[in-house]
Parts: C-alpha cells; structure tokens; sequence
RNA sequence: GAGGCGUUAGCUCAGUUGGCAGAGCAACGGCCUUUUAAGCCGUGGGUCCCGGGUUCGAUCCCCGGACGCCUCACCA
C-alpha cells in the first residue's frame, strides 16, 4: 500500500511547528491577498524586454501561487512561483523586506502558497523576475511534495491522492484543460447547430437505453427501488414527443461492471437526438465534429497515439459487418441470417457465442473478433443486425438489419448512433423479446418500459441519435493511454487498513 | 472473475547469490544578497506492503493475504 501519510513525522513535525508560529501571531490563513497578474502573462507580455526596457517600465506585479522551488542564500532567497498559468520567480532579499517577513521567506517549505509583489526585472542570467517588496504566506504545505526533478510517477499515488498528481506533473494539468476544450467544443458544435442542451435523470426506476447491469439504491422518503442510469437515452428520446427536436446531454453514465485501461464504472457520454434525421445524417455530422476537435487541440487532422499515426483527415473507413464477416469466414452473407450456419461458422472461428444468441448477435460477436483489432484508422461499422439493436428502426426492405454505425478509432469503438425506432408497437415487441431473453438469464437485456413504450404511442417525429464515449474520446485526443489518465478521479479499490 | 508482473526513506530509484540497508532530491544544522535540479560543510531519516513458514539468521526463498499495473473475459 502506498501513501503520502498524514500521520506526523520529522517531516511535518517542522513544518506544523512553523504553521503554530503563524497561528500565534495571527496570520495563519489569511483571505485578503488579492493576485492582480498571472505569471504566464507576465512571462509573455516582458518575454522582449531587456533590463532597461523593465527598468524604464518599472512595472509592478502582484501574483500568487504555489512555492514549487527555492534556492536560499543567507539574505536572500529566490523563490519559483507556479500559478495556473505558469511558473514566474521572485527575489526576496532582507534589506528590501521587513524583518518578520524575511524570517518567513527563510522559513518557506516547497508546496507553500505565497503572495508576492513587486517590479519585474531580469536578473544577469536573464531570467525575469519579481523584486519583491512584499511576501505574504497564504496557507502552508505540511507535507513534502513529490521530488521536483522526477515529479510523482507512483501510479497508485497519482489515482487516489490526484491532487498531488495536477501539482507536480505539468502534462497531466493539460490533459484536463484539454478535456474540458473538447467538451466545450462538443457544446459549441451542438449548440451552434440548434440543439439544446438538456439534463434528465440520473435516478430511475428502470434503468433502460443499454446492455448493461446498472447500480441499485434506495430512495428513503418513498422507500422506493432506484438504479443509476445506463444511458440517457429513453429520456432523451422522450423529449422528442414532447416537441423538442433536436437535444442532447453530456453526463455521467454507470454500469456495475469490469474495470479496464477501457472501462470506468462512471463515464461520460454524450448523446444527440435530431428529428427528421437518418443515420446517413450522422456520420458526417460525426466525422465533422471529431475533426473539428482535433484541429481545435491539434491545429490538424494529423494525431498520434501511442505507436499509431491516425489521420482523421482523409474520408474514414466504412465496414458491412455482415459483408465484410462473410467474406473473411469464406460464406455467403445469407449463411449470416441462418441461427444454425452462424453458431457453426461462429465455433469453426473461435467464437462461443452466448446461450440463446441467434444469428445477429453471432454475427457481431464474430465480426468484433475479427475486425476490433484492425480498425485503427477511424472506421464506420455499417449493417447492424436487429437483434442486437433493440432501440433502433429496421431497414426498410429488409428488417434483419437496422440502419446503425459504431465508430471505431485504434480498435475501440468511441460513437454509436441509430435511425431511432418511433414505432411504438414493433418498440413494444423488441421489449418483449428482451424480457424473454432477461428470463434465459441475460443480465444485461433490456427491461420492459411501459412508460417509454406510451411516449411513443403519442408519436415521435422520426429522428436519428447517436452516443459517444467521451472519455474515450479524450484518451485518443490526448494520447492517453488508459481511461484512467482521462477521469480525474478514477474509480479504485478502497484501502484496507 | 482468471493469469502475469510489481510494492525498499516523504519522492525518484539502486541493492542484498540468505549475513549491520544505499544514492539523488526533499528534511535538519552551519556559510552564502542575481540563483537556475544553486553551491559548500555537517546531520538525521526504514515495519524493505502485511501475516505465516523454512533457516543459526529472511527485505531476499516458500505459502497465504492486501493494494496497484498489464493481459484476457464482460462492456462503451
């Protein structure tokens, strides 16, 4: 087990020693500390300017920050201040500081949080720097920081004490500042087309919209049976009865299931819903959105990840999975639609399909074995079969398949998205064999959801929707190798004393 | 859920063919008013993840456990 203790030690021990002087003499935690400049902007704004240029602008700076190192000589000291924009240092010398103060900066342990003011110079090496006239400790650091040169590698470290992670590993911080430009990119990109941004439940009382096996509670005040969604997206189809004809929703979904590199047990999803719409109107729409995003990171179509080089740019793959199964297998893709020839062909292959699977979902399994490894360049997965769609419309002359992609990108699949099924009563049927497959023992087959199945009744515009793993998303646009590397807080086993 | 690998100082890591446990950074004391992983002198710091076993002796070998990572399975 490793963590950073909490419990005392000789190195805490002087640094709760220095915070009790500080209590005595009043100005532990001080709230009155106001930083007027960042220290990026500063770095930038002076990065031409030579000493008599500073000099002749005499500019004065207030900024705050975290102490990330100090080189102390015996009546001065510099300190490197590292705020959310960058790292600026200051030089704190006695004769320009009040006694008081200069025993404080003598006192600075690595981690504190300081406020400086004063002009920017460069010093002889050429650095720019703060001229202090004033330090003000704003809260200690009573634990040693991880080791400046090196930063915290400990995996186990990183995950659950994360916080320790953002402060000594700078690539780590711009992950998640480019986590959050991509979904303020997805926002942009939605909005700007009218779709309007809604929030449904999390709690429900089927948890519907997915394959999956969702989490229970338990509401105490109704002392009803409630289970954390598995996808929005019934609700979210919902509000296309009520008039709304284009939504979406970025939130957290949780299924009670493995963790992976792949797998969270809460993730973020993004789902759209556009009425009047097709599949054929998604993968473009798709295809522009994630190429927007990577220009927005990456001013270009070009990325890479891990040992691979995508190029989002040229016109993505599309795949028949049942075509493109037949002809790796060697069958006619009819032998596809036949329950018996599909085990058969499913077993000559290595693929022992679930019990009661029929030729769809033997299809898909073998289809997955086959191609999931191969599909590093970004790829649409076209010909669904019904049987495993059980939300998504038939296609018109011929209703073994549904009109359905998944988007694969290095052998994951990131997106999914349908032409919806509005009709209510073949809607009702697909519940039905659902249920019949939940009491075979299929965990993860859809429930009945009567509730749904009435909203339809009173008429859903025809639409198209589709979802997308968010933080898979963000692992292939920053290169992250685990999906844990993309969720602050990733899920971890809980510690044992 | 199965298999493989890992856990040594606050951090990053060496190491012990089974015989007093090591470095760098951090810390502590001293010198030092333009440093850049500051420098110089000195000092302290360990349940070698936990519990058993084998052994004269275990951080090291064996068994069990905890936690983590990877692969597989389930899935997005």
């Amino acid at each position: 087990m490793s963590r950073v203790p909490v419990s005392e030690d000789d190195l805490t021990a002087t640094r709760r020693a220095k915070l009790a002087t500080l209590r005595a003499s009043g100005f532990a935690y001080p709230n009155d500390f106001r930083p007027e400049d960042r220290a990026g902007e500063i770095l930038e704004t002076h990065a031409g300017d030579d000493t008599p240029a500073l000099e002749e602008l005499g500019r004065e700076v207030v900024i705050a920050g975290r102490v990330m190192a100090k080189r102390s000589f015996g009546k001065a000291a510099f300190a490197v201040i590292e705020d959310a924009s960058g790292r600026l240092q200051a030089y704190l010398r006695k004769d320009q500081l009040d006694e008081e103060t200069f025993l404080l900066v003598k006192g600075l342990d690595l981690g504190d949080r300081i406020g400086v003011r004063g002009r920017v110079f460069r010093t002889r090496t050429g650095e720019l720097t703060i001229a202090a006239t004033e330090m003000r400790l704003l809260a200690k650091c009573l634990h040693p920081l991880p080791e400046k040169w090196h930063g915290l590698t400990d995996v186990e470290i990183r995950y659950r004490q994360r916080y320790l992670d953002l402060l000594s590993n700078a690539e780590v911080r711009e992950s998640f500042q480019r986590r959050a430009k991509i979904l303020a990119g997805l926002r942009g990109f939605l909005t700007s087309r009218d779709f309007l941004e809604v929030e449904t439940p999390i709690l429900q009382t089927v948890a519907g919209g997915a394959a999956a096996k969702p989490f229970l509670t338990h509401h105490n005040a109704l002392d009803m049976k409630l289970q954390l969604r598995i996808a929005p997206e019934l609700y979210l189809k919902r509000l296309l009865v009520g008039g709304f004809e284009r939504v979406f929703e970025i939130g957290r979904n949780f299924r009670n299931e493995g963790l992976s590199t792949r797998h969270n047990p809460e993730f973020t999803m993004l789902e759209f819903y556009q009425s009047y719409a097709t599949v054929d109107d998604l993968l473009p729409l798709v295809e522009e959105m994630v190429v927007g995003l990577a220009q927005t990171l990456h001013g270009g179509t070009k990325i890479t990840y891990g040992d691979h080089e995508i190029d989002l740019g040229k016109p993505w793959a599309r795949l028949s999975l049942v075509n493109s199964t037949a002809e790796r297998v060697g069958c006619s893709p009819d032998d596809l639609r036949s329950d018996a020839k599909a085990a058969e062909i499913a077993k000559k292959n290595g693929v022992q399909p679930p019990a009661g699977a029929g030729a769809g979902k033997i299809t898909t399994e073998l289809f997955e074995h086959l191609f999931e490894n191969e599909m590093v360049q970004p790829t649409f997965v076209l010909d669904f079969p019904r049987e495993v769609s059980p939300l998504a419309r038939p296609r018109d002359g011929d209703p073994f398949l549904v009109d359905r992609f998944e988007l694969y990108v290095v052998g994951r699949e990131i997106a999914n998205g349908f032409s919806e099924l509005n009709d209510p009563e073949d809607q009702r049927e697909r519940f039905t064999a659902q249920v019949a497959r939940r009491a075979q023992g299929d965990e993860e087959a859809h429930p009945m959801d009567e509730d749904y199945v009435t909203a339809l009744e009173y008429g859903m515009a025809p639409a198209a929707g589709c979802g997308v793993g968010i933080d898979r998303l963000v692992m292939l646009l920053c290169n992250l190798p685990s999906i844990r590397d993309a969720i602050l807080f990733p899920l971890l086993r809980a510690e044992r004393p």
